[in-house]
RNA sequence: GCGGAUGUGGCGGAAUGGUAGACGCAGCAGACUCAAAAUCUGCCGGUGGCGACAUCGUGAGGGUUCGAGUCCCUCCAUCCGCACCA
């Protein structure tokens, strides 16, 4: 007889038998085929682990241990993205130096991980904040800057009035502070910048050489906002100046009746003197300055503006005069600030037009009235539009840029939504920035000898409401000498934001003890591309377009391998509370993973988390369902008891084994690990009907279950005395011959409604199949029938009429 | 407004256009037990019928098909992004 099932017993036992035989340990034998596992490393917060963390470390997990078993040099490695703002408000408000809080924060973060016997190779373990890791940060930031990619720019940036720091556009939502929900307000200060709008056109057409989940994409293609139309300049009527715009409609020319400039246009100073009504212009672009863009957007339901007397613009296709307006619907910060407005083809012209009374002309037919209805779609014929007309929207377009182009008013141009990447923090928690700035030479980059540039001690890391970073009260550290003349120069007090850190993490665990480089070419050239990254999707327009765009970056200057750093890239839903809510403390419906593994186990965890649902999908937390999924490790459990010393399948368990193995097999491949498992239930239930299991099928069985529930099976492993380790036997293999029974449940249908199932024989044909379903189904075939299908073994359907 | 997703028993969820509800949870019954728990076995969408069975049933309404949860059209609801991007 058994003994109980205890797992506080045998996971910590496996867990250290592993680490002691450097299980999971990447070799560094190139000529094995590879497979490079990632998962997004943590920010090791205060907290600890959340119940969250566990449903994609396991299912990536699942690949990596199935892929040794498939004989793959496997890298599945573990790190801590440490650098950031939680930790450092710890650190104010309780006097730790926050080295000491994070150190703190990732041993435990490690200890639970380590609980959860993940096969992380640890050997390869990287913290973002240990000065050999921001060495490699820092040189990057230089090779960005010599590239010209990184730039300093006196500029508006979202302040939070609370973090006290200047966050990138992606981290402000609804007008808030996306960590802290406090009021964003805006501020000019002078912000190091990278140019990711360089990489737009890349970051979006490569998508199409990577096997991302379709959202991935389609998210990052909204975010960078690509459209492609003209900028076309507008005479000034009786001046030399023109004005230029921006439109993706460069076809509907000849339907422009008014032109309108964003409240902030600098033609409104140049032309102050021309402006008869310069009172009502500039009141109401205080009026607009005063709300911030949230409030702009938000409170835009009516339609705002102020024409402006005195000047008008000349339509170059037909030589018509035309008023300019100023209205806060149109953004300084997209095009040129300027816009066309066509209302007959668009929506918001042709509502500001009712509003003000603003002509509407039909250009494009095919619509409805357009004085009553505005007519936006790409579709129709081309009317009042002179050399245009009868054309559709394609060649209207086409033709128009290139009559432009002749004229040499206009061109063809490409517009994009993504803004370059604010990239100063005003915080101590971060990596120095390896930049002087002297008086004579201006901005000058440390050489690279001189890295990494430490984080120096500070005596107090709180932020300052001038918008200064801790850092600039070091004046020993601050004033320093010119590395180019030599004179006196200043350091650079603002630090790198957190997605530094993170945005080439996954080279350095391909090669993360390397002291002359980030990690070495043959590293990099075997292991890269990343095989299979998993992460959330709110790091889809941050981390994700991000890394890309430094990876793109390196891949330009020789120093990565591959032009994209992930080939596939899939995301999980997040883990709910019991009541379907969010876990918070307020709502108090957080489980601690903590608690679970003590109470039921590691494997009974990482089960649960794979069979809970749909992995893309958010799932609610049940205990009940960990229960259930206890109850079926136990039934494992005994297994050991029903084992015989028979060899291979039994017969009758024969075509089950191979099903099961090919239904396993291909569902820890795509995601699938609820199926996958409740295959295994029923296997199991099978096993418990014939009231026994053979060696053969028991190897088979746990081998199966090995990746998802890995201490269990390895223990009943040994206690069956089969061979070796599970880590490193083979894989299971299927005969696709053998998932075939060899009779068929025949489905009779009359009328499409089924009135039988018969046992048949796998091999069953056609006519056969239509004799035995008419015998079956013969009370139910009441007058002709006039039609039978047959779906080979499957079904047979009688059409009666 | 635009984009993406989701909608199936009491619950979590399964179903290459071919038996809807696999697997699990909860529930009910039986076995074991002095008893309970645990465990094992069986039942478990609604309605009607003792029953074989009949009939309805995958958010709503149409359509395609011998056959639709699945494909097409029109809606509704919920969730998540983006949001005056010209």
């Amino acid at each position: 007889m058994s003994t109980t099932y205890n797992p506080k017993v045998i996971e910590p036992k496996w867990q250290k038998i592993w680490m002691d035989e450097k299980a999971f340990a990447a070799t560094t034998d190139y000529t094995k085929p590879k497979y490079y596992a990632l998962v997004e490393f943590p920010y090791p917060s205060g907290q600890g682990l959340h119940v969250g963390h566990p449903r994609p470390y396991t299912a990536l997990d699942i690949v990596a241990r199935k892929r040794r078993m498939q004989g793959y040099n496997v890298l599945y490695p573990m790190g801590w993205d440490a650098f950031g703002l939680p930790t450092e408000n710890y650190a104010i408000k309780n006097k730790i130096h926050p080295r000491v809080v994070t150190k703190n924060n990732v041993a435990r973060f490690k200890q639970q991980l380590q609980s959860l016997g993940y096969s992380f190779d640890w050997d390869r373990e990287i913290n973002t904040t240990d000065p050999e890791y921001y060495h490699w940060t820092q040189w990057i930031f230089l090779k960005l800057f010599n590239a010209g990619l990184a730039y300093k720019t006196e500029m508006p940036i979202n302040w939070c009035t609370s973090c006290k720091v200047g966050l990138a556009n992606e981290e402000v939502v609804n007008g808030v502070c996306e960590r802290c929900g406090s009021p964003v307000v805006r501020r000019v200060k002078s912000q190091w910048m990278l140019k990711i709008t360089e990489y737009a056109d890349k970051l979006i057409d490569d998508l199409d050489t990577v096997d991302y989940i379709e959202r991935v994409k389609v998210s990052q293609k909204n975010w960078i906002g690509r459209s492609e139309g003209a900028e076309v300049d507008f005479q000034i009527k009786g001046k030399k100046e023109t004005l230029r715009i921006y439109t993706t409609r460069p076809d509907t020319l000849f339907g422009v009746t008014y032109m309108v400039l964003s409240p902030e246009h600098p033609y409104l100073d140049q032309f102050k003197d021309e402006i008869t009504n310069m009172d009502e212009v500039l009141a109401y672009r205080e009026e607009a300055a005063k709300k911030s863009d949230f409030e702009r957007s938000e409170l835009a339901k009516e339609k705002t503006g102020v024409e402006i007397k005195g000047l008008s613009a000349v339509n170059p296709v037909n030589g018509q005069e035309i008023p300019i307006w100023i209205s806060d619907y149109v953004l300084m910060s997209y095009g040129t600030g300027a816009i066309m407005a066509v209302p007959a083809h668009d929506g918001r012209d042709w509502e500001f037009a009712k509003k003000f009374g603003l002509p509407i002309v039909e250009v494009v037919a095919g619509g409805e009235d357009v004085q009553k209805e505005v007519f936006e779609a790409k579709t129709g014929t081309m009317v009042n539009s002179d050399f245009l007309n009868g054309m559709d929207f394609d060649t209207a377009k086409k033709t128009m840029i290139k009559w432009l182009e002749e004229k040499g008013i206009g061109h063809a141009k490409k517009n994009f939504k993504l803004r370059d990447w604010v990239f100063s923090r005003q915080r101590y928690w971060g990596e120095p920035i390896p930049i002087v700035e002297c008086e004579k030479c201006g901005f000058v980059p440390l050489s690279e000898k001189d890295l990494p540039l430490e984080l120096p001690e500070v005596e107090s890391y709180m932020p300052t409401d001038t918008g200064e970073s801790p850092l600039a009260a070091m004046t020993d550290w601050v004033n320093t000498t010119c590395p180019c003349c030599g004179g006196p120069a200043k350091r650079e007090t603002d630090t790198m934001p957190q997605w530094a850190g993170s945005s080439w993490y996954f080279l350095r665990y391909t090669d993360p003890h390397n002291k002359e480089a980030l990690a070495s070419k043959e590293a990099l050239k075997y292991w890269l591309p990343v095989d299979w990254y998993n992460g959330g999707m709110e790091h889809t327009t941050l981390h994700l377009l991000y890394s890309r765009f430094w990876h793109k970056f390196l891949y330009d200057q020789g120093i990565v391998p591959t032009p994209e750093p992930y080939q596939k890239r899939t995301s999980h839903g997040m883990i709910l509370g019991s009541n379907g809510e969010k876990m918070s403390k307020s709502r108090g419906n957080v489980v601690n993973p903590d608690d679970v593994v003590n109470e039921f186990g590691a494997d009974t965890l990482r089960t649960y988390e794979m069979f809970i649902g749909a992995f893309e999908l958010a799932a609610s937390w049940s205990e009940d369902g960990v229960k259930g999924c206890r109850r079926f490790l136990e039934r494992v459990w005994k297994l050991q008891d029903m084992l015989t010393e028979e060899e291979g399948y039994s017969k009758n368990l024969e075509v089950r084994m191979h099903q099961t193995i090919k239904k396993v097999t291909g569902d820890f491949e795509t995601l699938k690990y609820n199926t996958a498992i409740a295959a295994m239930m029923s296997l199991i239930n099978d096993f418990y009907k014939a009231g026994k299991v053979t060696k053969g099928e028991m190897k088979t069985f746990l081998s199966l279950l090995n990746p998802v529930a890995p201490h269990i099976t390895e223990e009943l492993w040994q206690i069956a005395g089969f061979e070796g380790r599970i880590y490193n036997t083979q894989w299971p293999a299927f005969d696709e011959a053998k998932t075939v029974d060899s009779t068929i449940k025949l489905v009779v249908q009359v009328n499409g409604k089924t009135r039988a199932v018969i046992d048949a024989p796998a091999d069953v044909d056609k006519d056969m199949a239509i004799a035995m379903g008419r015998e079956a189904a013969a009370a139910k075939i009441k007058g002709d029938v006039i039609k039978e299908i047959y779906v080979p073994g499957k079904l047979v359907n009688f059409v009666v009429k």
